[in-house]
DNA sequence: TATGAATGAGGATTCATTCAT
DNA sequence: AATGAATGAATCCTCATTCAT
């Protein structure tokens, strides 16, 4: 086997796993420990109770691995692009293209978010799109504007393209289109005003 | 499929408020029967489901006394607005400004259309953005996009900025600056490209 | 899918045993989870729900275990009996001394027989009567008659009989007497006309 | 209209006829009141229970109205027939040429009759078939058996045939031969021992 | 570690019945 | 005579969690 991330024991690793699996297949209310423990092969849920001290706990596992899976994906194309512009671009591109890697992935934790109370995760997501924005207007390379709304409204308008994209995962070159699609409406959203205000 | 009177019969309408008030505040998920019963002042879950067929039905007639409610505040402050511009920002700012009259509403609405199985009521205002940019393209005052999925982000972005709002209401200038600042975002977003296209 | 234990689990046959114990003693519509529940001495309703899929699938487990416990007692008795006539004899006989050994046993059958939507037990017995009078026909120890309908009306009666019986056990010799009437009544009904046909 | 029958005021009547077709439609267990109600085209249970004291009051005017129905139409074919032997011939084909006449009243008064605790119909059909074999024992034209035990089979060995013709009612014909194949087979069971014993 | 059993609360829904109007 | 609203118990079932083995 030797499928296991580098994080957890060998069975919290595989309950992580099926955890996200259900997540992506039924839903966040429909992630019921029973649900769970079937798909991992269990004959009883105390296992997971063994293994994590709740819900939250088991949640907050799955968050984790997921940010490290799409991490690795999308770092390095966030990371080759030159400027606070581009850089956005690439990270609405990387995500949306995730999607045709690890769509289970991307569908549970946009579950993950939606639902659990608050997480580090999407507190930290938003706090780095709004703390890029503010860098990027302080470079002239973004217009004026409220980055703590901007960010927010960014972000879930990502989210739920990906998602919907996601429930029924279209070919790559597909993919590519809507991503580019979503970041020319970002980075034209985001655009220095050139002489004249519009309305 | 029995004439109902005028006010709902009372006991509907007011168990109909009380779920709203209730999914406002414990979110779809933990909106019971019970907890619904509690609020109402009703001493059994029976008399919810006498007055209505099931659940589905209860939120469906959430979702319409809602749409009653907020159609009533936006949709003369849309008309007000003249060409597809003016309304996509009189839409958003009056979306907004919406949470300062009826915030439990809001909240309400969005737990519902985000998890009542595709209502009609989500489809119907995606399928309106849909078609308002495709006007507004063929008018000339959109930009070029693929109108289906700028209108899924934007109106997945215009939720969350509504209902963060709706979580903490703030003051109305308040409030009409965050309309406007998304406003802003939008119209920027899908304005034509004036000469040379950037990036 | 999985095997199970030795006594099908211990809790698993106490419930059964429980559950044919309750619907001897409140019929059918009254075996309901709690009460079958507090006769096994379970705290909670769950635990059935943990061991059975469903009511069908607790009451299919009953029909296994009785047919188990009725068939060691009748088949033997039934086999030792040598032609068509005499075996017909020996199964009302047995069945009918049957309710001195377990008399709950055949009083939830009956029950279950009744009420649980055409069970393949029912079916079961019907068919081998029928076909246990085809073949007596055709060798000449049974009359010309219509198998499925005297099948269906001596099997019914048998019920009959043997769940008045069962609802206050008479003694052995009573029941004893009480098999043998009903066996002569059955022989009888179903001999060869002798010579001239009576009305 | 004027369908009422005399010995009920109007509503009275048309809720226990909507009660005998839902017990025929839906079975003692399915017959609720607001099942009873909607058939009725009544706009609450309370109706029926303003009119009857409890279920078991409407019930015993169910069993009352049917054999007041029931009656009616073998009574006159009993009483044609001459002599014991061919009373009970008269009264198994008449029952089941009632199927075909009233299959919800026979199917409501089976499903009664075998749920309601022991109703004094029961008991009274089943006292007449035992005194009536106990007559005809005395004039000997049946031979002697336990009346009681040969009663309650074939009574319910009757029902059972009936039951099962109601549920899908035949033609006439087929019916008649029915009720002449049972008849047969009852008179067969209870005729006197020509010379030497069977068996 | 892992299993299977047990718990107790809570889920929606249906039921017969009562009562004010 | 009739309605519609209300009650409270009962239905089966699922849940997360705990615990002895």
């Amino acid at each position: 086997m030797r499928a296991r991330t580098f994080t957890e024991s060998g069975r919290r690793a595989q309950i992580v796993a099926s955890t996200i699996a259900v997540i992506a297949e039924a839903g966040y209310a429909g992630a019921s420990f029973s649900r769970i423990a079937k798909h991992a092969g269990l004959s009883s849920t105390g296992m997971i109770s063994y293994h994590f001290a709740g819900k939250d706990d088991l949640f907050a596992a799955c968050i984790t691995e997921i940010e490290q899976v799409t991490g690795a994906f999308m770092e390095p194309r966030i990371a080759a692009a030159v400027g606070p512009v581009a850089q956005l671009r690439a990270y609405v591109e990387s995500n949306v293209a995730l999607v045709g890697q690890h769509p289970d992935e991307v569908r549970a934790l946009i579950e993950l978010v939606r639902n659990a109370a608050q997480s580090p995760a999407v507190n930290g997501r938003l706090a780095l799109f709004e703390e890029h924005f503010r860098a990027g207007q302080a470079a002239g390379v973004f217009r004026a504007f409220d980055a703590r709304t901007v960010a927010l409204a960014l972000t879930s308008g990502l989210d739920a393209v990906v998602a919907t994209a996601a429930a029924a995962v279209p070919e790559p070159a597909e993919l590519a289109r809507l991503g580019r699609e979503l970041a020319d409406l970002y980075v034209r959203a985001t655009a220095p005003v050139p002489e004249g205000g519009t309305t």
